[in-house]
DNA sequence: GCTATCTGCAACTCAATGGTTGCATAAGGG
DNA sequence: CCCTTATGCAACCATTGAGTTGCAGATAGC
């Protein structure tokens, strides 16, 4: 995953709705339509949200019959979280390094 | 964390010049100004990046004579690293039983 | 104390995006 | 086979947000 990529995903969950989506993909795996019929947005503005979540590669279609519902890749989210945490524990290191340093180790 | 400040430090994390400017500070501390010194932005869009990264806890400001520095908090990273993660594996967890149950387990 | 510099506030522009409605198209199932 | 239902595409609107410039105010240091 690229760091571009990395943005992209924080870019993508960085949305209200797009969660509230995420969390009724969590009953199951549903279409656009079904889950607009579950949330107070159009088909349409849910497709578009899904789209996003797809081009990151939190979510991918699955073709059942005539519709297309989508789940949720938990993986990436957890690819995600590891690079997050590296990059936070990373600062904590440069944080530790300089307060050895100012304490005269 | 509540899951309004989740969603927030999400979108904090999810531009580009705000990774720049992170990117930029783990070089060390810096205010608004020495960053608009090393950044293709001004000092005035830079200072409202830092007040978004501060709001959601990714940064805190440290006076030092008259400027205003900024420091990266590495452990705000991690903790929205770990939510992320168990987001995640939850998910994973829950697909596994799925696939469990259509096994005929 | 003066001055240079750093911060803060306000107004403005422009692009991106979340949302809508409407229509066209495709395809499953009775 | 037809009708129902699901998806896809396009145009459009409103809001947000990233960025700018300009000016005012505070303050550290010489």
């Amino acid at each position: 995953m690229t760091n571009q990529a990395l943005v992209g995903v924080f870019a993508a969950l960085g949305d209200d709705t797009r969660w509230s989506i995420l969390a009724a993909l969590g009953e199951g795996d549903a279409s656009a339509s079904a889950l607009a019929d579950r949330l107070p947005v159009s088909r349409q503005a849910i497709a578009k949200h899904l789209a996003v979540l797809q081009q990151v590669g939190v979510v991918e279609p699955v073709k059942v019959g005539r519709e297309l519902r989508y789940r949720v890749i938990g993986a990436q989210l957890q690819a995600t979280a590891l690079r997050l945490d590296t990059i936070g524990a990373e600062w904590d290191r440069r944080l530790a390094a300089i307060k050895e340093i100012a304490e005269g180790l």
